[in-house]
DNA sequence: TTGTACGCGTTATCAT
DNA sequence: ATGATAACGCGTACAA
């Protein structure tokens, strides 16, 4: 592999010169720019990228935590992040923790070991008090999960609101007696969740039970299990808040195999619109997220605080969300789309 | 930042030492050992690793070169490959090419600039030509794309004989005319499959005409529009191969709010074996790949090259298909769930 | 068992 | 405008 000294050698100069016309820096006449320019291109020679790491003490890589890429949500997320970083000349990591605690602190270790310039967090089990140290070593931005405690960037919805919105309408559609089905381990965001169901079914004066917490459902097959388990142990139940579209399409899939009729017997919402929550019959109300725009932001605060460390006091964009009203709700003539 | 120099001093020890208890080597007092423990505690020391990148001219990070993310089958497999990688010790960097030659080419770069020990292509738009020169910065291995003249460990299926089977299914169906709705840039894999395809036709002596090629259709909203092109200027198909769910499902999904049935009118095949194939109403027909299992073996045999290097020839491994009886295809008794 | 000294490939500083 | 030299932080012959 040919160094910046072979280059040097080849083309009777030093290295100094080199280097400045491999960066663009003034100072050098055309001739001999010309001339190691050639001599490049003979030794088909590319700068090292480990040693202008560590000369630079940058990397030009992020490193990106999620729980799993295969959650549609987390896909977008960072295929929208990759597109985004790239344009910046940046390399994205991908960390999957799989709701691990470990993991997330084993990934978070990157930045200590200045593997990446800055972490996304878009996975968050651990607490804060556990994160913030690595803050030391690089920025690190919150996107989606979020927490009231951290000073530092947040790119996220009003998941409170939303759920509280979803959970209106379905009182709204006439449900009496409301499930929640949601799942994976506590988050701060799965907490907010819960608060504006919560509300929503206080304001109606609905009474919340224990056996309407469903706290282990997370994909399809979960779904599944949820509709039967409400149709042999809980078959008042007439509404159900999912926290997927996943599951909520699971649900409805076993429903229509079943005697019971999706909304009329059963009303569901998911969460995300994902492509399934529109080919399902019923089609799925759900929650949007406006995840392209929260993906691009967040690259674009996290590079921001990197061009120009300390420049910004982190902030926190809050995204609008949009309850999508489908016919899988559908109990009374107002739905529409 | 600590440095090894400064658990040196604070251990009142020589750098070689602190680096032969990092990298656990022998010949270190127990007790001095201790000494130096404690001062990496003590400075929260963490060792640079851009510098023992440039020491030791390994990165431990490989490249997943795809189209993108969000698409179901390759979300699951980056997904696998990263949680295989990350067993190992290895970081994952995503690459979406988008199909587009000059970002896999600039994404092949990161092995010439040494930021990565090796690539898996899970997408392939240039010619082997362009391709092969890199070789020479590290090995490359194909996943899922291949073609015959390439001499690197490839593991994929056979998409040939995939694809005639499902042709032949849709023939035995009592399907007549068979469209064959693909889509993306033309690769060796897509000419493998169009080539089983025909075959199939060609055993069953039916013709196949250029109006019932379409190669366009990648994602569900392109599904949609193939049922309306179908229906208003070729209502007498009865049969569509399709190169994706997602394809298959835009175009059943069409069909249910027509006055067209499926499969009586219309029967589809799939391919991926997604989520959605099995949501559909009907379910779809569809092809199922090992991805797991593809993607575990691709990261072990680009890791094997990076343990022994040119230990092994390049060897290629084809993975088992299976086709899938669902209902979009059900036109006779015979099918199976 | 421990330490000295050099080199990995670049870039920044300071002369010239 | 160009070049010599010193870091960046680490690992490893080789010497002791």
């Amino acid at each position: 592999m040919a160094t910046i000294e072979d280059v040097a050698k080849l083309a009777g100069l030093s290295r100094t010169t080199v280097s400045r016309v491999i960066n663009d820096q003034p100072y050098v006449t055309e001739e001999k720019r010309q001339r190691i320019v050639q001599a490049m291109k003979d030794l088909g020679y590319v700068p090292n990228s480990s040693a202008r790491r560590l000369r630079s003490q940058k990397t030009e890589t992020i490193a990106v935590l999620l729980p799993r890429v295969t959650n549609p949500f987390f896909g977008n997320l960072i295929e929208a992040m990759e597109q985004k970083a790239s344009e910046w000349g940046y390399q994205v990591i991908v960390c999957q923790t799989h709701h691990s605690r470990k993991k997330e602190i084993d990934y978070l270790q990157l930045l200590k070991t200045k593997q990446v310039d800055g972490v996304i967090m878009a996975s968050l089990v651990n607490d804060w008090k556990d994160v913030e140290p690595y803050l030391e070593s690089g920025p690190i931005v919150f996107c989606n999960e979020y927490m009231e405690d951290a000073s530092i960037p947040m790119i996220h919805m009003d998941h409170k609101t939303a759920a509280y919105e979803a959970a209106v309408h379905l009182l709204e559609q006439g449900c009496k007696h409301i499930a929640y089905a949601s799942g994976g381990p506590e988050s701060h965001l799965g907490a907010m969740r819960k608060q504006g169901f919560l509300e929503a079914l206080e304001e109606y004066g609905r009474p919340f039970l224990d056996e309407l917490n469903i706290d282990w459902a997370i994909d399809v097959s979960d779904g599944q299990k949820v509709f039967h388990l409400i149709r042999s142990d809980f078959p008042y139940i007439d509404g159900v808040f999912t926290g997927s579209d996943e599951v909520a399409a699971g649900l409805i899939y076993e429903a229509s195999s079943s005697d019971w009729k999706v909304p009329e017997d059963l009303a569901v919402v998911g969460f995300d619109n994902q492509m399934v929550s529109l080919l399902m019959v019923p089609s799925v109300t759900t929650i949007q997220q406006p995840v392209i725009q929260m993906a691009d932001k967040t690259v674009e605060v996290l590079i921001q605080q990197l061009l120009h460390p300390g420049a910004i006091a982190p902030k926190r964009y809050v995204y609008p969300h949009q309850l999508l009203l489908r016919n899988s709700t559908k109990r009374r003539e107002a739905a529409i789309q």
